[in-house]
DNA sequence: GAGTGGTCTAGACCACGTT
DNA sequence: ACGTGGTCTAGACCACTCA
């Protein structure tokens, strides 16, 4: 039957979705705003993953009991923040975050336009252990919490560009160490294998010297330019899943940034 | 008389605005899409200039003959790039753009909520030259075009942070070397003596060693690890009037960086 | 053909800033 | 009091996708 691919989305509202008068009785919060909040709580608390189609205009109007304008200017939002893709004809999706994509602004050079880029990776390590104090002040949980170490050599076209250092929380990929990771990137593990779904993350870049062992890994000399670029990734719930540390090389990649 | 300041952007608007039959004699270009490239031309042509009041939507609505709700989809996305800026009660505004505030996503100390920094520029070099290669196949101006080299260190409370060398296309600033450039920001003494306002900017950063040179002007090691960042910066009509190469401290400075 | 999102209209009332 | 932008409605027609 064609409704099942459909239906789904439709019963999810209404088991989940608040009713207006019930997210602020009248106070004076507009009420697209409103909509709009309601509508992103779906989406952090997991009711909506990723690739799934949400109700329709006409009948998340219904549901609120406002117009079709009202509605669409919460979507409009949502989708200006990512949140949200729209698809004339077809309907409305969450979005795949696809954190991974945008690390870099551009590649300097491994760059053909159209062909699909040859990548994978090393893993040097996986293994579980407790958490170091520097993570669990990150990663925010519980002291005697555990997590995965990972580190990883990423390739591209078969030449070593970043060393990687994950830590991941224990409780959001138990096993881990028995799956297959040399795959271009951890996210996909972990949404496959265990529904972890990363939204958003923060990166901080700052410049740095390859050390021996790093300079080791890459194949460049010692004291080559390196980008250190930290980051933290959310989850669902807005806490922070992972901690990640990489030196990626300064020769191979470069940020592009536009200012306005 | 309170009527002179409001009634010049409606003079603009009446002789330079172009009328919608005239944009595209109904094709399959949105109305919406059609006013935002005119009202992107207006202030791309410097016919407003930034800080200037727009005509508001109902004299917009009349002009273009569109109801207020595409109007407002258009002028929504203007804002939404940065162009305008609205005020409930007060009216719509050409962009500041402020280039110079956004180099950096964050800085690691230096941080005070609040204080006001302490922040100038020491100039090393001004002098009017012949244009590198290099140069003018950026800025892609005439070959006998000339160009002014700035070079400035830029302190913030007392601290070397950055080395700069500005190239600059002489027809935007002729006489630049009398001027005092010692200010925070080059752009604000371009606007302020010669209306030149730069738009938009693409920003290449990469990582880099301190060679003798800059680790003596920046007070740091030799081979201390550097940002390097390159900047084109756009004019009015979207030509690159300035090229920038930037050297800064790694060690004080990082990028920010958000995903989703 | 039925359902989706995309565009557009013509009204209304409100919140805010200026005069 | 007046003019600005902010919110909201109830309709209409269109372009696109899919069955």
């Amino acid at each position: 039957m064609s409704g099942q691919r459909r239906r789904p989305a439709t019963r999810v509202l209404r088991s989940t979705l608040a009713s207006l008068s019930r997210l602020d009785p009248d106070g004076l919060v507009p009420l697209y705003h409103r909509i709009k909040e309601d509508l992103t709580l779906q989406i952090r608390s997991g009711a909506w993953r990723p690739g799934q189609e949400i109700p329709s205009e006409v009948e998340l109007c219904r549901h609120y009991g406002v117009s079709r304008g009202t509605l669409r200017q919460a979507i409009a939002e949502l989708v200006q923040q990512g949140l949200i893709s729209r698809h004339q004809g077809r309907g409305s999706f969450v979005s795949q975050p696809k954190l991974e994509g945008s690390v870099l602004g551009s590649y300097r050079q491994y760059r053909k336009e159209g062909a699909p880029f040859d990548v994978y990776a090393q893993v040097l390590r996986c293994e579980r252990r407790p958490m170091p104090g520097e993570v669990r002040r990150i990663l925010g949980t519980a002291e005697d919490e555990e997590v995965y170490e990972v580190e990883r050599i990423r390739f591209v076209q078969g030449t070593p560009v970043s060393l990687q250092t994950s830590f991941i929380a224990a409780r959001l990929c138990p096993g881990l160490e028995t799956r297959d990771l040399s795959g271009a990137h951890l996210y996909d593990v972990l949404q496959r294998e265990y529904g972890t779904v990363f939204l958003r993350a923060e990166e901080f870049v700052e410049p740095a010297l390859a050390d021996e062992y790093v300079a080791e890994q890459l194949q460049i000399a010692v004291s080559s330019p390196l980008f250190l670029v930290e980051r933290h990734s959310h989850t669902f719930d807005d806490r922070v899943g992972e901690f990640r540390r990489a030196h990626v090389r300064g020769d191979l990649y470069r940020y592009r940034i536009d200012l306005r």
